[in-house]
DNA sequence: TGTTAACCGAGACGGTACGTCGCGTCTTTCT
DNA sequence: AGAAAGACGCGACGTACCGTCTCGGTTAACA
């Protein structure tokens, strides 16, 4: 049936900060808790809007996660310019190194990833949020081109991800410790490929 | 204190059918629906043992999952050898690929990796995997120095971190499609970068 | 002070038809489902007046079911003229009988029955509906009376009272089948104790 | 799949403590609330047994309330011997309107009543209940007959509807009130009708 | 080869969270 | 300005698992 959901008819007022509420406990707790304790309990709680409005309007934790991460994503974002090309995506591995290790601050970005394994919703969430950055880092990789650090036809997001993957299979996949060295080790590698033409485009 | 657990004064005879008849309950179960769709109740129908049983000696899902993979990980692997780094590279790479897409294969590795954000152990089971997994990975790295394809100090283990780890970005990080084309791609960037003594060791 | 409900001011046009498909659903869903299963969502939607309208006018269910038991009772009966007082006394209890046995009619009067335990105004329609049943069916034992088969001084709903209750005994108290047979024999138990003086005004 | 409902299996020890603490809520609510205001909820509360036992054991608050009903049932109940046989009827009509109009006990026998509209089980247990009743008041009846004071074949169970049903005509059909007098008047009209023959077998 | 400690099967329960339904009360929006 | 329609608070339901407890019955390992 997929009959329209609550909240799109009427979109102000209290509706809208229900919703809000909703959210920003829901960041909040996945940050606290993380995914897997996520309850729709406890955003209820927290939020104060109750456990039958939030079934109405998010269906579940899967809606509620996704609903949070595509709220988290709206904030624009810049990669850092320091001249170079390899300084600049330095700078960015230091960011993602930062975001992902810091205390306090790793438990939402890593939430994201998990609620990806859980979802679908937080799935297409969390592509649309990288594809997002692949975009907006490609300015990174046209101002070494244009300096002609780098070879012309260079596919920029193929070089965010080369740059980016070996700081996350730490993370996530062989599980080892993860330091801002690492961020420099990768940047290095990633600028040799680069001149070395490997991420030119076909 | 925890007291031992069950399953360890006794482990032979029907012990140990129990063991082997969990473990592979375990298994399928993991395959089939993933981690989050694991529940003691299913694993304890499958198997045929009782569910109190399965709690008494692994406690909870986690410590299910983590004795699967620990028993699925016992199996000797070792890289395929092209005569050339870049090829050695790329069967490995590919192996990856075909191990995460394949339909019916990729969901047991896939689920490690989730057990690993639910459980300690898991974690830890999926850390002594790719130990193992780059342990065994330096040969290749070892013959392509001996052949002088790349410089005598290069660190094997960071070789392969920096040629798999993009294909798990794509695979759970940015979630983008993951082709045999992009295990070129990797294969062809490390080679570069490792040329370029990039991953000599400090 | 209970504010005057709505639809008492303006009781024309859209107001009445609102009121008379509200009551229409409402007789159609007690018969069909009985007042337990009777939701003011389902009158809702087959009467296609919005759940905060029936709300207004009806306040609960209990209004709903109340209004239209009313409605249901504003048919004139007159009971049957056979010629003999317990012929007169058979039919009435032949058509109880009927009205309470009948597959498709039984259920809206065993519904109005079960009303009355649910909401005092159910109840007091219940009792107006037997308070006009007995005033009428008072004219049966008149006629008796006049023919001189029973006491002058007889009193009418006391006779009915008798006659009937074996009856509504059998279907709702002790839940044994109700057949035309047991119509009979208490028209004979009732018409023996009414010429034998046992309903005679004190 | 009706799988063996739980409490059947090992109906000792705290099963059956279980059981008691839960049926005595069940009753005690009953007769507080009625049957419509009668929760899952509340039982456990009231019985200190979990919501979900109940639900596992029970099922629903239907088969609660037959629970209840069957359990009510077992007290062993013999009708007055007076002498004779109006004597007698009187009695038991009496405890009948006193039974259901004191205040304070006449909830629980009403709620039994209300419960049969609900479910099947209660219905059943209501009709135990009464088939019950219609067998130990046969005794009365038959001393009648040894005394020769009504015909020898009179049906027992008949004359006892035809005492009661009037009194709960008036309880839960007309809704009109009741007294001792009205006992009193329905053992005269039932005396005079089983003298006259009027429920002699065939 | 017995014994006996260890393990397992089985039933029941307390407990947490879920998702659903229905009621009755606001309150936004539209006419 | 006022009603209709939308959204919400709220209480209860029934379900699915989890983890625990208590029996009693087997059985592996050791004396």
């Amino acid at each position: 049936l997929a009959t329209e959901l609550p909240g799109t008819r009427r979109p102000g007022g209290r509706t809208e900060r229900t919703r809000a509420a909703v959210v920003q406990a829901t960041l909040e707790l996945l940050a606290e808790r993380g995914v897997t304790q996520l309850t729709v309990e406890a955003v209820a709680e927290r939020s104060g809007v109750h456990r039958s409005t939030i079934h109405r309007r998010w269906a579940s934790v899967d809606g509620l996660v996704a609903a949070a991460l595509r709220s988290a994503t709206e904030h624009h974002w810049a990669p850092a310019d320091t001249g170079t090309f390899e300084g600049d995506l330095r700078e960015l591995l230091l960011e993602v190194v930062r975001s992902f290790t810091e205390p306090g601050h790793r438990e939402l970005p890593t939430a994201s990833v998990v609620a990806a394994f859980h979802s679908q919703p937080a799935a297409d969430a969390l592509h649309g949020f990288y594809q997002d950055r692949h975009a907006r880092a490609a300015a990174l990789v046209a101002r070494a081109a244009a300096r002609g650090e780098i070879p012309e036809a260079t596919d920029a997001a193929e070089v965010i991800r080369n740059a980016c993957g070996p700081l996350f299979y730490r993370l996530f996949i062989s599980r080892e410790p993860l330091t801002p060295g690492h961020a420099r080790t990768c940047a290095a590698a990633t600028t040799a490929a680069t001149r070395a033409g490997a991420f030119e485009a076909r």
